[in-house]
DNA sequence: CTAATATATATGATTACCCGTATATACGTC
DNA sequence: GACGTATATACGGGTAATCATATATATTAG
């Protein structure tokens, strides 16, 4: 993993929001983060493909959904810089707005639900 | 300063490679990142404007050259991430090749040889 | 004032990136 | 099999980033 590239794909807001909120629920399919961030479908398949090939994200199928989180192979300055803007998301304002909206959305599948 | 531009400023190769050596030598003149990086100089002065205009960098004049450091207003969160840049590249490869390309810069201005 | 060095900026040209739309694939249900 | 949902990818088009070259500004030395 190339710190060049690794901060050229957090370069772009849809994939840092999508990090971030992976980096703090763990483990999220693709729906729920179009939900989240407001975006259509297929930015959010995009940007995560571009994650996936990376080696930044992986991703686990699960009946019709597909789940991403952040890869555990993650070296460890890249996993110190994710929790540093985290930190600094955090810090800055209305506490994360996506994370509001992520846990208003209607009807989330998987695990939550059907555990 | 917002996570988005710095991750955007920091995600290219002549920025990165810049603020890495700044980050460890502490302040710079553009004829030393243009010796260190065998780039040639307009490249550098431009990049370096770019994080200067972003608050990541702040410039001071000494006789005909100018010094940059690394903004001592950077958030904690930056500092941190520029740490664990450092950190990525020490632990990578050859233990810095740019730094190794200053040190044998021959004629080095400022302080250390007027002094 | 002239020349030399250091740095900054303007100018086009090329390239890379991101987008929305449309379509394809995969799974589950009937 | 057909249909609905979830996800992925292909296609053009528009925008932004980067580059090398050329030139401008500032400082120092003579």
């Amino acid at each position: 993993m190339a710190p060049e590239l690794f901060l050229k794909l957090l370069s772009d807001p849809t994939r840092l929001r999508s990090l971030m909120l992976l980096q703090q629920e763990g483990e999220l399919c693709v729906c729920e983060l179009t939900y989240a961030l407001e975006e259509i479908q297929p930015k959010i398949s995009r940007h995560l493909a571009a994650l996936r090939d990376a080696g930044i994200v992986v991703d686990r199928r699960e009946g019709q959904w597909i789940y991403y989180r952040i890869s555990p192979k993650l070296p460890a300055w890249a996993q110190a810089i994710l929790q540093s803007l985290v930190k600094a998301a955090q810090d800055a304002g209305p506490s994360a707005a996506d994370l509001v909206k992520l846990r208003k959305m209607p009807r989330r599948p998987g695990s939550r639900i059907c555990a």
